[in-house]
DNA sequence: GCGCCGGATCGACACCTGTCAATACGAGAG
DNA sequence: CTCTCGTATTGACAGGTGTCGATCCGGCGC
């Protein structure tokens, strides 16, 4: 398989999106909701979305990447993946490059699972 | 110190809240954000969280919280001191008990560095 | 004062994570 | 077809993390 953790489709997450705040969470959305945060629990993950939320039409290429944050082409795509496998970004591949794209809806359904009720 | 970890006081996290997609994160600011979010990544943490936000008061007593999550009086201790370092909760300490009081700033801000632009 | 009880700290352990160099894979160019 | 180049995967390694039992600390009741 492509994608190796699939535990958090996108979907998983928007259907558990009910504020932390809002009522006690079930361990299950628990889990979901803290798969997702675990991706961005990395200063290199954070910089790499805000690096891709902010490229030229929204989407940037795998290589336009590793020279931003400073670490080897590797490290780059394994974090990539981990973005992926928790539906923040999106891979696309065109030609020899990968594209990458910020997915908002996800971001979202965070946003508003931290959102006070 | 008490707090071991005073890395993210909750100040420097309100004045790092560019969003995500809104511009090329500093480095700093991404840090920032990864803690906080590292905070989160941890399904009992993030229970722990909506246990004290739905509490009686809106606080909890730590006596209370060790049973629903199921783990030893001693992790609950350790994760509560990560969400205290976080800038997530607030400890006050009355006679013996310790009390935990999610904080609503926190998470407002870094509700608002997911949104989108 | 003494004992009790809620909670934090310590020490230890298995496991996960971020990182890189080296390598493998796959698509386009020639 | 072969060579090149962009990416992904592998293997290895240091350091971090979640967890618990045992212990320590500090306030309260007696």
């Amino acid at each position: 398989m492509a994608t190796a953790t699939p535990l958090l489709p996108q979907d998983d997450l928007s259907s558990c999106c009910a504020p932390v705040t809002g009522g006690a969470l079930t361990p299950g959305a628990a889990e979901r909701l803290a798969y997702a945060f675990k991706a961005l629990s990395d200063p290199s993950r954070v910089r790499l979305i805000s690096l891709i939320a902010t490229a030229d039409g929204g989407e940037a290429c795998a290589c336009d990447l590793t020279e931003p944050v400073g670490l080897s082409q590797p490290t780059v795509s394994h974090h990539m993946r981990i973005l992926v496998d928790a539906g923040l970004v999106t891979r696309e591949q065109r030609g020899r490059w990968a594209y990458y794209r910020v997915v908002g809806d996800t971001l979202s359904v965070l946003a508003r699972a931290l959102t006070p009720a």
